[in-house]
DNA sequence: CTAAGGATTTGCT
DNA sequence: GCAAATCCTTAGA
């Protein structure tokens, strides 16, 4: 890292980007140390988009039914997942949209982004969103009027606000300009929640009932609840 | 609030 | 060919 003061700073943003080490955890610690750290994407304009990340899911590759790199697959589409730690993983879903992940520890693993809580520069977001459902011919009308904690209320959702498409994929991001992460500027406490993760009924109930996805609890940009998990998870609140 | 069906490209069998 | 780590719309409780 360069330009970094005695507190990890860097001159222009006053925020510490991850740099690997960061990035080198096993997959269900990286979920839940990205919980509250800040995605940021350099969009074609020079501005920067940032959003918290409140709530992610590990898919751990090897015995994991779920993960596109169960019982050790290497593909063309996930190879990302078996790049270092930091690696981008960007691939196309049912068609038209896009999911995002970061590659952790671990062969054939990576941390799915779910969601994000808007943070700078949410116009330009707004205007992705649109272009995107134009594009995807949806109605402009109500897009016009999407509420600012619903713009990444959702792994594809984020991607379309974010610019996020498949040029993105296999960008390790402690060395890119485009898209990376670093830490808040003034950090803050919360509780995680964990619980089973979301659309992935059909690897078999053992797999789909892990708890391997976390988020922010009471954050108004986390896409689903569990309110089950909650009570396990946040009893006196 | 929950539920169901359609949109539509991509990767893999 | 088929199923997919989703989203949007509409219908109904």
């Amino acid at each position: 890292m360069l330009n970094q003061d005695a507190h990890g700073r860097t001159e222009d943003n006053c925020a510490r980007k991850f740099e690997s080490a960061d990035f080198d955890e096993e997959c269900t610690a990286l979920a839940q140390y990205l919980l509250g750290k800040v995605l940021v994407r350099k969009s074609s304009d020079g501005q920067l988009l940032k959003g918290v990340i409140v709530e992610t899911e590990a898919y751990l590759g090897g015995e994991d039914k779920a993960s596109h790199s169960y019982n050790g697959k290497i593909t063309a589409r996930n190879r990302p997942m078996y790049e270092p730690p930091g690696t981008s993983y960007v691939y196309a879903i049912y068609g038209m949209y896009h999911c995002m992940n970061i590659s952790s520890r671990g062969a054939g693993s990576a941390v799915l982004i779910r969601a994000l809580e808007p943070m700078e520069n949410v116009e330009s977001m707004l205007k992705n969103r649109m272009a995107s459902a134009r594009s995807k011919n949806k109605s402009s009308e109500k897009n016009a009027r999407i509420r600012e904690e619903d713009l990444c209320r959702g792994p594809s959702k984020l991607c379309m606000s974010f610019d996020i498409t498949k040029k993105l994929n296999n960008i390790f991001m402690p060395a890119s300009a485009e898209l990376w992460v670093e830490h808040p500027v003034l950090p803050s406490s919360f509780v995680i929640v964990q619980c089973p993760r979301i659309g992935i009924d059909k690897c078999g109930a053992e797999w789909a009932s892990k708890n391997l996805r976390f988020y922010i609890f009471g954050n108004e940009c986390v896409s689903k609840r569990d309110k089950n998990c909650e009570k396990l998870c946040a009893p006196s609140i």
